[in-house]
DNA sequence: CTGAAAGCGCTTACAG
DNA sequence: CTGAAAGCGCTTACAG
């Protein structure tokens, strides 16, 4: 690999000259500066990143933190984090934990021997263990779509609102007896908050809370959506509506009722969670809280790069969903 | 930031001692490990993985170009990927082309710079630029899920035969009038070998080929499965069959098949190309050819580290598909 | 404007 | 077994 120095030569300058070209500064003067654009050119000199990252202390990289690549959701995460990192010449370096906190743990020190600028922690809980190397490694972190009782930079879409909002849309609607398929109810990120917006919308509009319209499964996928509607629909077979805290889970409630000869909306209305793509040509189309994924990526990057620039940012950095009114979701009160 | 000098002194050795401990040398008497192990922990210290970088010229890192993170199939395998870099000890820095040759060119070089042990160029066809990039860096590359004239390693499915069992399977079903959902035609990587799969299994069951029953999206997506379907069976409504081309063209079909009452399998009979999750839970389940994206994906990294550690590997390394037989083809034969 | 020199934080022959 | 020194490929005050 040819170096600075057999670029210095070839152009019969100093190393110093040549640094300076590759810099963009100025004051080289016009000759030199061609002759030694000439010389990289024809050796196809290309500047090491290591040598320049180990004096600047600058990296222009970024670790990126996330539960699980293959999933929708972060796959989208990640792609607005991407194209805002491309767009302020930044690189990421992603890792997938599967929810293995050690091998976070083992991310994180990575982290810190790459010397990368910045940290995006995705999701999963930060817990104590995890917090010590985090301050340790003395790098900026944003926390995304998560929360944490650590002073920590966050940007997520307020769940339990959400969740509020999508229960109280169907109050609204005239629903009265409204079951909700929660996710494992452990998983004090996704899952807790979204039950606490269903429980918050049911007190508001003074409904009694009844754990038989409840159903927690093991994870967010179709199976648990099509099991949970079934044991709901067991112990309370007058229920009108659904809460499905996942399009996925609400697809495996769909799936339930073709096979069960239940319609929906006329039936069973059903509002979903997330927004995904797919969620649109559901038939009916899906009633459902979009996450705006790909802009909480954006602005996660967007703000981790702000305090890698030592800027001041707000601790809290709220992104706005919306409810995706379509076809899912029956008006009892025009009937 | 403490470095190996400060250990040095807390632990009263030179810092040659130190990387000694550091790179696991058996030579340093207990001791003095122990006295250096105990700075270490004191001081927080964390090598500096650029410098060690810029001396070993390796830095333990994969670049990774996909066109779309977002995408289900290159979210698996991108998955894939981690996992077993994980797992033999690198990380991936992994950018998303957005079918941007510009960008893809300037990610390459940015490897470049970055000094990246070896590169998994995803899907995009390599053009002459590209090429003449890849060369000049003399990086380790390994093409995934693609081909190209080049004679660059390659680890891919074979689309062509995969795509000619699917039709095959249809034909053998007893379904004569086979309709085509293709993406853009001047996809070269997918669409063609796909399309010319499907001429292939006619022509051996010495079926004529009629371009009324062929449709050309501008993508792989639901939308464009649905007006395919549509403009098909305006011209040949006496289709019996449809190869989707991808999963969510599938679901595109399903989708107007409901509108227009028309059932599958028993009017028109489905199958899909992917494999992915949601397929299995379509009403009814679709019978498609199901690519290990995973696999793919774990073994694009395998071979490349094969490569990147001088050992020799074959230059194509194909990966097996299957059919995964489901409800959506009726058998015509049993009729 | 330009070059020689020091230094970023490590590793590794080379003596001892 | 251990330390001083050179060197990896750059950047950047410092003289001139």
């Amino acid at each position: 690999m040819t170096n600075i120095r057999d670029v210095a030569k070839r152009a019969n300058v100093s190393i110093s000259t040549v640094s300076r070209v590759l810099n963009h500064q100025e004051i080289v003067t016009p000759e030199k500066r061609e002759q030694v654009l000439q010389a990289i050119e024809e050796l196809g000199f290309q500047p090491n990143g290591l040598a320049r990252g180990l004096i600047h202390g600058r990296t222009q990289t970024i670790g990126v933190i996330v539960p699980d690549i293959s999933s929708l959701t972060f796959a989208e995460i990640v792609h607005g984090m991407e194209e805002m990192a491309h767009m302020l010449g930044w690189n990421l370096i992603i890792c997938s934990s599967n929810g293995d906190l050690n091998r976070i743990s083992s991310y994180l020190q990575m982290f810190g021997e790459k010397r990368v600028d910045g940290i995006a922690y995705t999701k999963i809980p930060v817990n104590d263990e995890q917090y010590e190397i985090l301050t340790r490694l003395s790098i900026p972190v944003v926390l995304v779509a998560t929360r944490s009782e650590y002073p920590l930079y966050t940007v997520f879409v307020d769940r339990e609102q959400a969740s509020c909002d999508a229960v109280q849309y169907l109050i609204q609607k005239g629903h009265r007896k409204i079951g909700l398929l929660s996710g494992p109810i452990n998983d004090t990120i996704s899952s807790l908050p979204k039950l606490n917006g269903y429980r918050k919308a049911l007190q508001i509009s003074g409904l009694a809370y009844n754990p038989d319209y409840v159903y927690c499964g093991e994870n967010y996928l179709i199976d648990n959506g099509k099991t949970g509607i079934e044991v709901i629909l067991e112990k309370t077979p007058d229920l009108t509506a659904v809460f499905a805290t996942s399009d996925e889970m609400a697809f495996g409630i769909y799936s339930y009722c073709f096979e069960k000869g239940i319609r929906i909306p006329q039936e069973l209305s059903v509002i979903g969670y997330d927004g995904v793509r797919l969620s649109s040509m559901f038939t009916p189309p899906l009633t459902t809280i979009s996450q705006p994924h790909y802009e909480i990526g954006e602005q996660a990057i967007s703000k981790l790069v702000d305090l890698i620039h030592a800027r001041v940012i707000e601790r809290i950095h709220p992104i706005d969903y919306q409810i995706l009114e379509r076809e899912s979701v029956l008006d009892l009160t025009r009937i």
